[in-house]
This record gives structure tokens, sequence and C-alpha cells, in this order.
DNA sequence: GCTTGACATTGACGCTGCGTCAACTTGTAC
DNA sequence: GTACAAGTTGACGCAGCGTCAATGTCAAGC
């Protein structure tokens, strides 16, 4: 007994296109081929057909089930590798659907200008309450004057050198060098000296707070990300470093 | 002040490769372009890259993205209407997580034949104890003699002839099509005839009670499924309607 | 013997967002 | 002049088929 492919569509509701595919890739290889090129699938060939088309719905991709069909590797292996693999998908989706959902709500919450800001320098507008509660009104405004004192080109290129400094902490973090090391203390000083042109003078306990807002408010985490691989613990080790051998 | 491509790629993080791409779908194009082909960008176009990054670290993508960028959607549309697919998928993975699971113990709870019976009909040892305990064990004896006598090819003809039903019902259950409606009762009724030449005789109790296992036993879900889309529901109130009306 | 219609075949492009060569040209430094 | 870094434009690759397009085959009816 054997079944044209329109027969196998009917009975396994996969497509034509699909079974010429699983046949182009090796997966299942029809019985016989007629003389006119015509596919012909016998019964084996709808019971493996019938276990590719389960393992796909568990989400294997082609080549696993292959390996599965040939017993190259057996049911358990492969369902458990992905079912570690969903597992992980599924972590990383929740990640992100609480991502989505803390843009949305800063967002709303009228900070929709804080992208703009971050990429245009240090916004300190965004932290004057809290630059405000922590080191005093004055600061605050000494910061604004001198902030306000500048043109739109100083500007910039005070953002261009956060975000080089940004940058590099970035490529530290990514080659996995210590916080403590000499060229990670390197960056350190630049942000420090940096921090100094921007804000006047910079105490150990500024420093050090800022150090911890890094890490702790999310809306650094866009400076201090890299494809969406956050760095911020690292700044924040590198900051107290330096913080504790030179301030 | 303008920026090399290098330049941006070392501030923002964003490869060459993903820059030029989007200058090629227009989502970015740089402010500039140097009579040597050299891309230069501005302050501007940094701003609108770095909205980018986050919209795609949120997972929009990237024809999304232009539309939020150019204002043809706002921001809290396009982020909430993220976070209503991201949760789709998120429920999709959690099934799909149960399902391998599923799979895993039955397939280490010794039914691994399952879907290789399955296919050459209607696999009635693994309902034994079922059968036996809703109708009997001479039911369940009657049902099994009557499967062993048949050769191998009848056995065969007789699951070719449940999955064709199968397929009927799901190609009905796609249509949308009425459960209730002839077409579909005329589906139930081959069902019917299917199962009595199969075991015997079909009280109202056994092909009600087969209605609910459908719906209820995942073992029935690769059955009644199509492209992971089940339809053992629709089975089900196709059932109920045909006994209601016939038995 | 011809037409029609259903069913079959083999290409080949499309989708998503770039990564990754490959083959060259430019700019900058020594 | 010669390197070397950095720039450019193609073009393929990936996953799993969906979707034409162009064309051949076969059974049935006139």
């Amino acid at each position: 007994m054997e079944w044209s492919i329109q027969e196998v569509v009917r009975a396994s509701g996969v497509t034509s296109r699909a079974l010429r595919h699983y046949d182009d890739v090796g997966l299942l290889k029809p019985k016989r081929i007629g003389a006119n090129g015509y596919r012909f699938y016998d019964a084996d060939a709808l019971v493996r057909l019938q276990r590719i088309r389960i393992l796909r719905q568990l989400g294997l991709g082609l080549p696993e089930i292959g390996r599965v069909m040939t017993g190259e590797t057996d049911n358990g292996t492969a369902l458990r590798a992905q079912l570690a693999a969903l597992r992980r998908e599924s972590e990383r989706l929740e990640r992100q659907i609480a991502a989505v959902e803390t843009t949305i709500a800063k967002w709303e919450g009228g900070e929709q200008l804080m992208a703009q800001e971050m990429f245009e320098g240090f916004d300190h507008t965004v932290y004057r309450d809290e630059v405000e509660e922590r080191w005093g009104a004055e600061a605050y405004a000494t910061g604004d004057r001198w902030w306000r004192s500048l043109t739109a080109q100083q500007k910039r290129d005070v953002g261009q050198q956060h975000l080089d400094i940004a940058a590099d902490y970035g490529t530290a973090s990514a080659a996995g060098q210590d916080p403590a090391s000499g060229e990670v203390q390197a960056i350190a000083q630049r942000h420090y000296d940096w921090l100094k042109t921007s804000t006047g003078t910079v105490s150990k306990g500024y420093f050090l707070g800022l150090a911890d807002m890094y890490v702790a408010d999310p809306r650094f985490a866009g400076n201090y990300a890299r494809d969406g691989v956050e760095y911020a613990g690292f700044v924040r080790e590198a900051m107290r470093a330096y913080a504790e051998h030179n301030l």
C-alpha cells in the first residue's frame, strides 16, 4: 500500500510543500519515486512523519529531529535539551516583558525625553530631586549654572566624552577584565575627571552614591548596557575601587 | 560636529554593519555622505540611534520602529502592542514547555510506542485500563480479540480511516463550521461507524466518554491537532451533538 | 484525439536582522 | 612609497517552509 503526496496531505495535515522540504533535507524520503517523478509514501513513511510532526510541535528543529530519527540522539536527551532551551527562552521573554512594562511606566511618567537627554550628555535635570536631596540645593544650582553656560556644542562634547567612557567600560567588562585592574582604573580616572569637569567638585560620598545609582536606577541602564547586557555592576565595582584608593 | 561610522560604533556599541543596514532600510540615514561614499553622522542621528536601540532591545521590529520614529505611531501604542505580543508569545512558550514536559513523562513511562501505534490505528492497548474501568474487562477483551484478528494491512486500513476522519474534522474546524451542522454531523456519523466496526458496539455513554477523553487526554492531541492548533474541543462538540440526536 | 482539471514536478524568491566574508578604494602615518 | 586602518558595495547565510511561476502527467469526458 502506498499513498500519493495528496493522500498523505489529507491524512496528516502536512502540506505538500513541507513534505518536499523534508525530502530535500533528507528527513523523510518517499518510499518510491515514479518514472514521472511523483513521490509515493508507504506506511513506514507515515509513521516517521507522525514522529517528525510531534517533535516539530514540541519545537525541535529539523536537524535535531533528523538526529533523533537516526537514533544518533535519543528522545529523552533531545527533549530535555529542548526543555532547557525553552526555559531559557521563557526567562528571556519574562525579562523582556518586565523591561517593556518599566519603559511604558517611565514614558507615561513624563520622562519621555530621557533618551534624548542621555545622549546629549549627563542629563542633570532629570536627577535634580535626587541631587538636591543628597547633596543640597546649592550643589544642584552650581551644576545647573555650569551646564547652562555651555554652548550646545560644548554640551555635545561633554556628552561624547561620557559616551566614550561608557563604551570603554563596556569593552573592559565584555573582555572580562577585573574592575580593580590598572586598565579599568584608568577609565575610572577619566570618569572621575569628567565628573569633576561637569559638576565642579566630586566628593567620595558623591562618587560612591553615583556608583550605587548606576546599579539601582534603570535610567542608567541605557547608558551602561550593550546589546542588552548591562554592565552597570561592573562600573560600580570599578568606581568603588577607584574611590577606595584615590578619594 | 559629525562623526565617522567607526566613532559612532565606539560610542554606541552598534556595529557598522547594522548602521549600514539601518541606512539601507531608511531607518537612519547619515547626515552626510562624503564624495568618497563615507557616511557621517551628526548629533541628531545619534539621538535617533539611541531611540532605535532602545526600541530594538524592547523587541520591536525595524518597520515598527520606523513608524514610531516618523510619529506615525506613538510610543505608548507601540509599546503596548509589543507588550501584548510578548505576553502572547510567553503564553505560547509556557504551553510549549508543558507539552514537552508531558511528553518526556510519557516517554519515560514506557509509552514510547504511542506515536507508532497511533498511526497504525486506534491503539486500544494504551487505553486498556481506562476501557476496563469504564466498560468492563469483557469489553476490552472483545475489542482486543477483534483487533488481533486483523492483518497488518487491515489494521492500517482502519488507521487510515481514522486519519481521514480526523483530517475532515480538522478541515471543518478550520473552516469555522458549526459542530452541529449537517456536514460535520456527517463526519461524526462516519466516526461512529468506524468506532462500531472497531469495537463492536458503541453505547451512548461510551461515545460521550470518548468525546471527553479527546479533550482531557493529551495523547489525543496529536491526533486532533493540525499545526499546533488543537481541535479536540470541536470534535467533542460534534460528537455530543451526534449522540444527542442519534444514540 | 483533444480538452479540461486536478495533481505533480522543479526552481526561486521572501521573510528578519543583521553576521560574515570578499574584493576594492581611501585616508593617514611613517 | 608603503603599510595599515577604515571605508565602501555586493552577496551569501540562517529556519522552515509559504507562495508564485512555469510546466509536465494522468484520468475522464466529448
